[in-house]
DNA sequence: ATGGTAGACCTTCTA
């Protein structure tokens, strides 16, 4: 079974460059961020034809995050459960049903920059509860993946130059340690534990010429719970798509699971 | 030294 996870930067934008990566790789479940759109204008209709079931948890302008499924999709939550003021669409979590039914989470992790802000504070608050919800998930039977863009670079070999990134509220000691306690409630880094070499990384800004220079970062993650990650064969990371037309500043991560 | 790009949307915010 495999399960994709992608922040795509707007999904009317990047349709066509989408439902191209789709037809290519056909993923059992996906897991997309930012798709920059109301419910209403989500393009549920393109994702039928191939064959997924669609929930979305959409926001005009910014975040939104969805889950497509080659099972019917049960149970969905829509947005991280544990404060009910937080508006910003960065989570929806459901069962792909079936035989070898997985709870699924699309999560897009708040960025956090600048340091020192309430940005910052709302990003380990965000962590906070994610943490909890991680840890209520493990009383379900079923496996739970939780992927999506989480907007931490776990270590220095994740990063093109730590140095560079001392200062961005990615590579803070605060987000790295939230991340670090998400993994000790219990959940495994699919790409650590499949022994992904140093330099895999999923993001490389428009920006100053990222890409061809290589100028990375992995924070688009797998975190999977015991019985998920026991099941892991492999994690591949979709790097040839940041050179497609028209792409995403992150690439596709799937995970491969035995189930 | 404070740029450089992309998307949504309406002038600026977010990343």
């Amino acid at each position: 079974m495999k399960i994709a996870t992608w922040n795509v930067n707007s999904v009317n934008a990047r349709l066509e460059t989408v439902l191209r990566w789709f037809e290519a790789e056909s993923p059992d479940i996906a897991c997309l961020q930012e798709i920059k759109c109301v419910d209403e204008r989500f393009p549920v209709e393109a994702f039928e034809r191939l064959g997924y079931s669609v929930a979305v948890h959409g926001q005009k302008t910014y975040n939104g995050v969805a889950l497509l499924s080659r099972t019917p999709l049960e149970d969905v939550v829509r947005g991280l459960p544990g404060d009910p003021d937080d508006l910003q669409a960065r989570y929806i979590e459901a069962v792909a049903s079936g035989p070898r039914a997985v709870r699924v989470a699309s999560i897009y992790l708040p960025n956090g920059n600048p340091v020192g802000t309430d940005k910052f504070a709302y990003k380990l608050a965000w962590f906070e509860r994610l943490r909890r919800r991680a840890g209520e998930l493990l009383a379900f039977e079923d496996p739970v993946a939780l992927l999506g863009d989480y907007n931490v670079i776990p270590g220095p070999e994740d990063v093109h130059d730590p140095q560079a990134w001392l200062g961005d509220a990615l590579y803070q000691p605060q987000s790295r340690s939230a991340y670090r306690a998400l993994q000790w409630v219990g959940y495994t880094d699919a790409y650590a534990a499949a022994d992904g070499a140093p330099g895999g990384y999923t993001f490389w800004d428009y920006q100053a010429g990222a890409w061809p220079r290589d100028l990375g970062i992995r924070i688009d993650h797998a975190l999977l719970s015991p019985i998920a990650a026991d099941a892991l064969k492999g994690v591949t990371i979709h790097r040839d798509v940041r050179g497609w037309d028209k792409p995403s500043d992150h690439v596709p991560v799937v995970v491969d699971l035995a189930l």
